[in-house]
DNA sequence: CTACACTTCGGGAGAC
DNA sequence: GTCTCCCGGAGTGTAG
């Protein structure tokens, strides 16, 4: 019988943890796919299918009677290729290279580090922007398993890129107002909801027993959990939290210091639009092509960041319904109205700001980039120029927002000392930590400017030795330094210099002095690399030890943006000065409150 | 046993 | 400026 290569048994011990995920297994400079998913994979990624072993007219067999088809991009390139799986609809496991392959005995040792699904992503080239990526969890009343669909639902929903983190009770016959209003990318359910659910996986029971819900809470939460997070006498809302936390847990994400404290909201704060309602009026999306073209949400879309176009997206899909919330909304944007001057510097002021909550998540999980950390602190620094302008702000909403607004000193002045202003956008050649922060990076930096400029000085002194007077020293990664003559000159070539390389129209040359200092040199780069990273590491996760609070001056920029924008458009609109039109009808009339508008049979279609 | 060829895709180096 | 080639790197397989 055949037999399977080390590499592929380890291969087959990772995939048959994750069976329905595509994997993607290090190997190198590659993420190689095998057998089955490599077929998958190279026909959604257009890239080439192909095998270790050809026969005698080159064609591809398998190997040993095993399909041993292999498809693979390099590691570089995973980001773009990621997301193109997910948008295909894939559930992708990651196995890394968990330990130095220079120290490894045999095969390098490799585990899968993280399982990406719809709803567990942060990578910026994989979300919109302008709207919140859902994954939802969904668990019923026990004795609610027939058919009847009355029975009461938790519903918990969590954005993994932006740390929100809500829930709620529900009748399950007002589900598909819920999902309509969230979208979510994905769902884990107890149960088979009757309504349309985007990618949705059943899971075991057992994930959303209270037990398994409290560890969960407990682990990420700690003691006194139930009592903070007001899941007490919620038991619904409490199952579906511990399930979402579980399934994080089983995608190994685990990193979710950034993910706030769970918020409660009910339907009677808001006036409820349900799909049908959503769809008809072309609020967030419009009836031909799904599309935000000629929607409510494009109209008064004026916002300047990212965060205040999530923020006007949820306010416009969740009307409120009290009076003193709306009145408090009111005033605020009234006062922008009537102070043009206030209005046009906060926005001047919010635009270009970076999407701050994505960033945190980001620096959370330990993927945010050294630009990326660049961009954190130059948006931080806008809070004081933020809090001087609503200074003379008169209105409670406004004022509110001042006090939450205040700067983080602390975390600017980190990032300032420690991560060089104009950093490269990846950690592989250094350059990140700024001059001056940390001791030892100065003195490999200063060995590595006299391992250079003493190679400088060799360039002129081998010139004058020799005569040459266009002779160089330059740099590659195939022969590390070297010194270049060209055709005309080689004659004057002195008899020491060892030749390594021909091309066109030179020669190339080492001497052993030069390959001395280069080795050297090399060390010290590759000793200031490592401590670089290491470095700003520990920078980051300092960093994301304020998520919280980072997070709460996010939301607060958030509603911020979308008061001013709406003001702005206010200001704009034909034939009304001022704001009195604003005033005219403060509370929608005729709406119930908690009010189900949505007959159960009219949930949305399915299918099968 | 050692030496070497070979494997995806992207990017850098070299040729023109 | 564009076009072409070959390396990255761990692992496998084969030739000597």
């Amino acid at each position: 019988m055949s037999k399977l290569s080390p590499l592929m048994e380890q291969y087959y011990r990772e995939k048959k943890q994750y069976p329905d995920a595509l994997l993607l297994f290090r190997v190198g400079d590659f993420y190689e796919t095998f057998a089955e998913d490599a077929v998958v994979v190279a026909r959604d990624l257009n890239i080439v299918l192909t095998s270790r072993q050809k026969d005698d007219e080159g064609n591809k067999i398998p190997l040993a009677g095993i399909p041993y088809h292999l498809a693979g991009i390099p590691y570089h390139a995973l980001d773009a290729y990621l997301a193109r799986l997910i948008r295909a609809g894939h559930k992708v496991a990651i196995c890394d290279q968990v330990e130095d392959p220079k120290l490894a005995h045999g095969l390098v040792k490799r585990e899968i580090t993280r399982v990406v699904t719809p709803g567990t992503i942060i990578e910026p080239a994989m979300l919109d922007e302008a709207s919140n990526n859902f994954l939802a969890a969904l668990v019923r009343e026990e004795g609610m398993e027939g058919t009847e669909k009355t029975g009461r639902l938790g519903l918990a929903l969590v954005d993994v890129s932006t740390g929100e983190f809500l829930t709620t009770e529900i009748d399950e016959r007002s589900l598909g107002a819920e999902l309509a209003k969230f979208r979510p990318a994905e769902c884990i359910a107890s149960f088979a909801p009757a309504c349309e659910c985007s990618r949705l996986q059943i899971l075991d029971q057992a994930v959303f027993s209270r037990e398994s819900a409290s560890d969960a809470l407990q682990s990420r939460y700690g003691e006194g959990w139930m009592d903070r997070l007001n899941l007490g006498d919620r038991p619904l809302s409490l199952r579906a939290c511990g399930a979402i936390l579980s399934y994080l847990h089983s995608t190994h994400f685990d990193a979710l210091g950034h993910l706030r404290d769970v918020r409660h909201y009910s339907g009677s704060q808001f006036m409820v639009l349900d799909d049908v309602t959503l769809r008809n009026l072309e609020i967030i999306r419009n009836i031909r092509d799904r599309s935000r073209r000629g929607t409510l949400l494009e109209f008064l879309s004026r916002t300047r960041t990212a965060m205040g176009s999530r923020t006007l997206s949820r306010w416009i899909q969740m009307p409120l319904l009290s009076l003193d919330a709306i009145e408090r909304r009111l005033s605020a944007v009234e006062e922008l109205v009537n102070d043009p001057l206030l209005r046009e510097s906060l926005a001047e002021e919010l635009k270009g700001s970076a999407d701050l909550e994505r960033l945190m998540s980001r620096v959370s999980c330990g993927s945010a980039s050294p630009k990326e950390m660049v961009v954190l602190r130059l948006s931080l620094a806008r809070l004081p120029a933020l809090q001087a302008i609503l200074e003379k702000a008169g209105s409670t909403y406004l004022s509110d927002l001042r006090l939450r607004l205040s700067p983080c000193p602390e975390v600017v002045a980190l990032l300032e000392r420690s991560i060089a202003d104009d950093p490269p956008s990846h950690l592989r050649e250094g350059g990140v930590v700024k001059e001056g922060y940390h001791e030892e990076i100065d003195q490999l930096r200063s060995l590595l400017r006299d391992g250079r400029g003493w190679i400088s000085a060799l360039e002129s002194k081998e010139r004058d030795r020799s005569g040459i007077r266009s002779l160089k020293i330059a740099y590659n990664n195939v022969f590390g330094y070297y010194l270049e003559v060209s055709r005309a000159n080689l004659h004057l070539v002195p008899p020491d210099y060892i030749r390594k390389q021909t091309l066109a129209n030179a020669e190339r040359f080492i001497t052993p002095e030069l390959k001395e200092m280069e080795t050297r040199v090399l060390s010290a780069q590759e000793r200031s690399v490592s401590l670089e990273q290491e470095i700003f590491a520990s920078v980051r996760s300092t960093v994301a030890g304020y998520s919280l609070p980072i997070q709460e001056r996010a939301a607060a920029m958030a509603e911020l943006d979308v008061l001013a924008a709406g003001s702005n458009g206010r200001a704009g609109c034909a034939g009304s000065p001022g704001g009195s039109c604003l005033r005219e009808r403060p509370g929608p009339a005729g709406v119930q409150p908690g009010g189900q508008n949505l007959p159960a049979g009219s949930t949305a279609s399915r299918s099968g």
